[in-house]
DNA sequence: GTCTATAAAGTGATAGAC
DNA sequence: GTCTATCACTTTATAGAC
């Protein structure tokens, strides 16, 4: 039988995340309202500060999650032997995990204005993390005459935007896989490039 | 002498709606209050309703708005003669008109859920209509040979992610003026359709 | 661990005075 | 054309019962 009441932290905790994090990429962290949280989850508004001391700290827990899985999911990534084999790798990769979490992805561009200065500034600095992670690829290829690019840091933002964008209209089932989009964008990166 | 009371029709329209897009921009739809908007203008609440009927008028005028200008200053652009000049016209319009209207591209992306279904339709088209305009170049110079494109579609919407993306990290009277930013890009974008 | 009830403040929008 | 005052409602967050 259910009960009304009862203990369940270890299943509401990431039920709460999981519903917060589609509310907030479908209505905006603002536009999102505590009871409507509760709601989805199935509990009341009271019971989520079981979990976050407020609002703001629920988004942060998001990002930052997000932000620390994107960097460890890269860091086991393969990513094979010189900087063309690495740029191809990333170019799937980043396709591929951003893919897989539209919704936390569409977070981490769109709400940070939410968070407080301090949080602000870590979600940044993990950001920047991995888009050096992309420009230390790209200036190795440089250096190493692989590629040529007038401008390592541009190129990075360049690509990084063009990567990201497909979580903006790729439709699962759609007219191509994610393999045929990969091989499509990994085309025009290497060419880019001008590798 | 100042006045509280008097008629200003004449620019307190205006003065709405460019605080209220800069706003918008900065905080999110809606996180902003009308009465926010109401005191960056300088007036009291109520006398929105003069030039709005509601919050969300007031989001799509913004929108409508910029989405226009965008079409009709494309449509007034000279671009070359062939495939290669028009993209290059295209590349160079694209970064300049966009760098230019920061806060509105960012709405135009962002804001778009808090839009009931005719309007979000309205808009969308003309966004649609936008992508088309570059489509087509991307499309004639496949045809002509000039480019080598694996799919048109994804190209289009490679190139657009890409370009639009400058207005994320630009700064005014940073390292690069933006004329070298709208060089670098197009080099990566011819490169990127086989040119 | 979750509920109900509530405090204190803010919300969009309208009415009527000037 | 603008202001003041207000309605009806929602917001985040907390207190205390169970």
């Amino acid at each position: 039988m259910a009960r009304k009441t009862g203990s369940h932290s270890q299943i509401t905790g990431p039920k709460i995340r999981e519903q917060a994090l589609q509310l907030f990429a479908s209505h905006g962290f603002a536009a999102v309202s505590m009871r409507q949280i509760a709601a989805a989850v199935g509990v009341q508004a009271g019971a989520l500060y079981l979990y976050t001391p407020d609002k703001e700290a629920l988004l942060f827990d998001l990002l930052k999650t997000h932000m620390d899985e994107l960097l460890a999911a890269w860091a086991a990534e393969e990513r094979g032997a010189g900087p063309m084999a690495a740029l191809e790798a990333f170019v799937r990769f980043h396709i591929g995990f951003n893919l897989s979490r539209a919704d936390a992805v569409f977070l981490s561009y769109m709400e940070l204005r939410n968070l407080g200065p301090e949080n602000f500034a870590m979600i940044e600095g993990l950001r920047r993390a991995y888009e050096t992670e992309l420009e230390e690829i790209l200036k190795a290829g440089q250096e190493a005459g692989v590629f040529l690019i007038p401008d390592t840091k541009l190129a990075t933002m360049a690509i990084i935007a063009m990567l990201t964008g497909v979580t903006t209209w790729f439709r699962e089932g759609g007219r191509l896989s994610r393999a045929m989009v990969a091989d499509i964008y990994w085309d025009m990166v290497r060419k880019a490039v001008g590798a």
